[in-house]
DNA sequence: AATCTTCATAAAGATAATCTATGCATTCGG
DNA sequence: CCGAATGCATAGATTATCTTTATGAAGATT
């Protein structure tokens, strides 16, 4: 049985998308593309990770969704940042932030 | 409808666990007290999720178990890192760097 | 014409966590 | 001495999130 491929660290996949969101409204594939290449190819978002996470920003109305056509003549759905995601992608940094510590001072051979 | 508690960041308990145990052999509910002590309280690990993850690590060999009495006169099951195990953890830290190099950079306003 | 890339949705399966419950033994406060 | 709290362990139901797989369709490339 071959082992499942890791392609994110569970749990930071919105935080990442309202983050991307953050420098402009974009459709999905853009995300997903963007992620991609911002992390250097380290995260990969799966299309079947993605949307659903898109889903759930717009029923929390941490984002906002509008069909658009895209410039290469394409039916494409945008989604943009509202202030209530921006606010929630500050918590969201907070909360992550302060996991990672404690996580590293649990990691972290002790220091003096 | 109350919010969800949320006292780790999902993927990274084994790891923790697994480095908990480097320094030396515990019971089950000592490593739940080692990490939320050396974590100053950030992380708290449920018995629900402990357990579980004890299992886990025991059918992949990481850990070795066996039932002791511990100082309090009690029944313990207490877990020990194996070399498999070692191996183990260095591989899931550096998986774990990796991702979070990975978040950084997306995270992370341009730097030049 | 075939195939690749772009873009989107959905459903099934896995994994890992929380929540809740149970149980028993010891220790501690009153 | 009795009840409560703590120490220790296990198990089941539920939820969240991610992967996998499938499907589909429009446009671009060959």
């Amino acid at each position: 049985m071959p082992k499942r491929k890791k392609d994110l660290l569970p749990g930071t996949l919105e935080m990442m998308i309202l983050q991307t969101l953050r420098r402009g409204a974009l459709h999905g594939y853009a995300i997903a593309q963007d992620i991609q290449q911002t992390s250097q190819d380290v995260l990969q978002v799966e299309e079947g990770s993605l949307y659903p996470a898109l889903q759930r920003l717009l029923r929390e109305g941490w984002v906002v969704a509008n069909w658009e056509v895209s410039a290469r003549n394409r039916q494409v759905r945008t989604y943009k940042l509202t202030a209530a995601g921006r606010k929630q992608l500050e918590r969201e940094i907070a909360g992550f932030e302060r996991l990672l510590e404690g996580i590293g001072r649990v990691m972290r051979p002790v220091e003096s």
